[in-house]
RNA sequence: GGUCGGAUGGCCGAGUGGCUAGGCUCAGCUCUGCAAAAGCUGCUACAGCGGUUCGAAUCCGCUUUCGACCUCCA
């Protein structure tokens, strides 16, 4: 495809992507919910989703990428009493609600720069956006498509759903909420069983709670992402993004809930990340089956074999389909990781490799080949962002850099631009798209100093036919995680894992 | 129960009518003092049963089976 279609969810078909305002793009994507610590399920989409904004600033637009914090607002409904999350789980940790979100929001940015996430233009806070939420609730209800009682106020689906698509988004049909069979907190209150909460009264215990002109609450479920995407993107903004468990009800009521305030539907293309899922099950609280970003790092949690570092988690997150489930395994890991080692080296030795500066390919074939696989990478992200193919792409790739390297390509088997082509295919796919960076941390020049030494020592052995001391010092550097190479050309290089 | 989406080689995972996706593993070879790396070669699958078609992993139907959502969830 020559131009970027997006699948959008709201109408289940590729379309192509058209900004609403040229040359500029809006994107919004739920963030975090800052009571506890993220997991790997929560890497899918943020890292999906910094590939979406990267690949549009790569198509040369200004992207307003907003993701918001949720530090107060939602509320479980476990047993009888509504409870702010933020605040119930601040008391067991004896931590002030400000104090536990300062700390989880911290634990947040960290995993997100680990990632190589680029952060978001904008990054609101729900609570820093009472005033807004209360004032779109206002708005609805003088439309007459909320009802206060009792000091909460509730969307009123039924009305909406007469008027206008309901449940499109998530494919649900509105009978089939008024079903519900199960006990919610607040339900005797509501007119119908499918309606949600604007605003809800907070119990005399509730910390988090801010007067309001129904008394003193807090903001219901859903507000606080319609508030602020129209705030800093508009009242129609191009791209809203999420996982896809945030379908229902989450997004259908964004929709309704802005369509009232706005007079018309707040987002023009939806995109929905599939989950991650471990032996089979969705990663999540309720299965008890979560990975915290920490132990995936740290390789302390008993499902993991070894830890694995960001940029693996990323490869592997990007190797697949971001509309498709993505199963955990440490077989899985461990694949990515010796992938993605071999793509990046492929990447380094083609930085340091020179061309021999025909301009007419000695191998017309592999020359067609290889303009052929970097011209596709732009198609397959066009189409719908399918990064596995353009990473697959990429490895065709691989062997004709490292075959150059080694002699089994020949140096002037490309043409020049080709060649240059490559580099520049490898650089803006690889690292400005994709989002890449080395496993390693940069050496210092004291420690390269002293590897050099040894390597020097080592070379000198080798030449005297002393393969003791010269094994003795590979040996010994591999059990700190030096690995040595003797190249072709006699040089050696050496990696750090 | 309702709605929706899957089932691809040892493993992961692309792919909506015809062309070897790709990665990892494994085996053999080349190179190498040895090793590692790299290169080459091999392993050719689409849950089952019908149907449409010159031709189906890809379209249709049925069966089996897994999952997601319907409740906070990325």
């Amino acid at each position: 495809m020559s131009e970027f279609h997006i699948y959008n969810s709201y109408t289940r078909q590729k379309e192509r992507f058209e900004s609403l305002t040229p040359g500029h793009a809006g994107l919004y994507v739920c963030g975090p919910t800052v009571s506890g610590e993220s997991h790997l399920g929560h890497a899918r989409p943020y890292v999906t989703f910094d590939v979406v904004q990267r690949y549009l600033k790569h198509l040369g637009y200004r992207v307003r990428y907003v993701r918001n914090i949720t530090d107060a607002g939602h509320f479980e409904e476990e047993g009888r009493d509504a409870v702010d999350k933020v605040n119930e789980k601040a008391k067991l940790e004896k931590l002030e609600p400000m104090e536990m979100v300062h700390k989880y929001t911290s634990m947040f940015h960290k995993g997100m720069a680990m990632f190589n996430c680029d952060e978001p233009s904008i990054e609101p806070t729900a609570t820093g956006h009472i005033v807004e939420q209360i004032s779109m609730i206002e708005t609805i209800i003088e439309k007459g498509f909320a009802y206060e009682v009792n000091g909460s106020v509730y969307f009123d689906v039924p009305k909406y759903a007469a008027a206008y698509p309901y449940g499109k988004l998530s494919g649900r049909v509105l009978e089939d909420q008024l079903e519900t069979t199960r006990e919610l907190d607040g339900q005797e209150e509501k007119r119908n069983k499918a309606d949600f909460a604007l605003w809800k009264k907070a119990p005399p215990e509730h910390i988090m709670r801010w007067k309001s002109p129904w008394g003193e609450g807090f903001p219901g479920w859903h507000i606080e992402c319609s508030a602020m995407a129209s705030k800093y993107l508009g009242e129609t903004f191009d791209i809203h993004g999420g996982g896809m468990d945030l379908q229902f009800p989450h997004h259908e009521s964004e929709i309704a809930q802005s369509t009232i305030a706005h007079g018309h539907p707040p987002v023009r293309y939806w995109m929905h990340n599939n989950m991650i899922t471990i032996n089979g099950k969705k990663m999540g609280k309720s299965y008890n089956n979560v990975i915290k970003l920490s132990e995936l790092f740290s390789g302390h949690h008993p499902l993991l074999a070894q830890p694995y570092h960001p940029m693996v988690v990323r490869f592997y997150i990007l190797q697949t389909h971001y509309r498709s489930t993505l199963d955990f395994s440490n077989e899985a890991l461990q694949g990515s990781e010796k992938a993605f080692r071999r793509l990046w080296e492929a990447y380094e030795v083609l930085q340091n490799l020179a061309h021999a500066g025909n301009a007419d390919a000695a191998d017309k074939d592999l020359d067609a080949k290889v303009v052929a696989w970097c011209h596709e990478c732009a198609d397959f992200m066009n189409d719908d962002l399918n990064t596995a193919k353009v990473i697959a792409n990429l490895f065709e790739m691989a062997p004709v850099i490292n075959g150059m390297k080694g002699g089994q390509v020949s140096g002037n088997a490309l043409s020049a631009a080709t060649f240059a082509l490559v580099k520049d295919t490898f650089s803006t796919y690889l690292v400005d798209i994709l989002g890449m960076q080395p496993l390693q941390v940069q050496q210092t020049d004291k420690l390269d100093k002293v590897l050099s030494l040894l390597i020097d020592i080592r070379k000198d052995a080798k030449k005297r036919k002393d393969f003791a001391t010269s094994d003795l010092i590979r040996n010994q550097l591999a059990a700190s995680g030096v690995l040595l190479k003797d190249e072709k050309d006699g040089s050696v290089s050496y990696t750090m894992e």
